[in-house]
DNA sequence: CGTGTTAGTGAGGCTACCTCACAATGAGGC
DNA sequence: GCCTCATTGTGAGGTAGCCTCACTAACACG
């Protein structure tokens, strides 16, 4: 059954590794979001959102860790299809807020309540100790950049 | 010390957490390789024909697991840098096989050695047996799609 | 009241993928 | 030998998710 096509993972350093399984992880992941028809990243970010209440845009670029213009497009994304808004920051009028809508609120519930009853389905292939083990190792190398 | 403008990482699942190392390393990643003006991509795929010898191109989609189509322009990057060149497979003249150049395999040789004298700069800050626990579990990973 | 800083965004670009259509070729049945 | 079907690689064109750079509007402060 051993594939003999594929490269052996001998043959990876741990980087190609984690990119390989993220881009499994993004191929499959929509499959995962889809119900929602929600990107990873917009769940994420609407997670973010959702757990933090109403928050600056800047803010949250530096929750999800990416540039300020990054995410601009996914508050776009994420008010076209009517889950947040943006409101001016009543106090600074150079700044914006994002806030949950009511749909989005309640796509946060959903979504966390598959997430918890095992939306993990690519990880779900994992002993439970192993999947302890990788969220550690991997908020380690997570949190000292 | 804590860090009050990131998500915590109990926002995060695991596939969350794989996606963000794998962006770091994506932005690091081209550090790593940058004395050798490669990303990492096509240092991955010089390894699989440096590792394989000369090889359709088909067959190296497969080993990258990517499509067909993908590695068409992964092959030219290659060439255009003299670093692989296509030839006709002499079995199949519908089929063409890529393999590396003089200049190819010099190269091969040196990101296999900065790899093996720690080019792992990312994983560095992680313990020995953190490095050996991830590698086992992202391969196992790897394996079962 | 300038002077410098900060917030968000348009414009434009990049990488690493994808699908779809296609020409050339191969392989098998008759 | 011919006809059909499968397969190989590639052009064309598209997408997601990032980025930088330049700009405007607004704040902060001496």
């Amino acid at each position: 059954m051993r594939p003999r096509d594929d490269t052996p993972a001998a043959d990876l350093d741990l980087g190609d590794l984690v990119m390989r399984v993220a881009r499994d992880l993004r191929r499959t992941g929509m499959t995962a979001y889809e119900p929602y028809d929600l990107a990873p990243h917009h769940a994420r970010a609407l997670r973010v959102v959702g757990h933090h209440g109403t928050m600056r845009l800047g803010e949250l670029a530096q929750h999800l860790r990416v540039a300020p213009r990054s995410v601009t497009d996914v508050v776009d994304a994420l008010e076209e299809r009517g889950l947040a808004e943006r409101s001016p920051d009543p106090t600074d009028r150079r700044a914006q807020v994002v806030g949950l809508t009511d749909a989005g609120r309640r796509l946060v519930d959903e979504v966390d309540a598959a997430r918890r009853t095992g939306a993990e389905a690519y990880f779900g292939r994992l002993p439970e100790r192993d999947r302890a083990s990788l969220r550690r190792i991997l908020e380690r190398l997570d949190a000292t950049d």
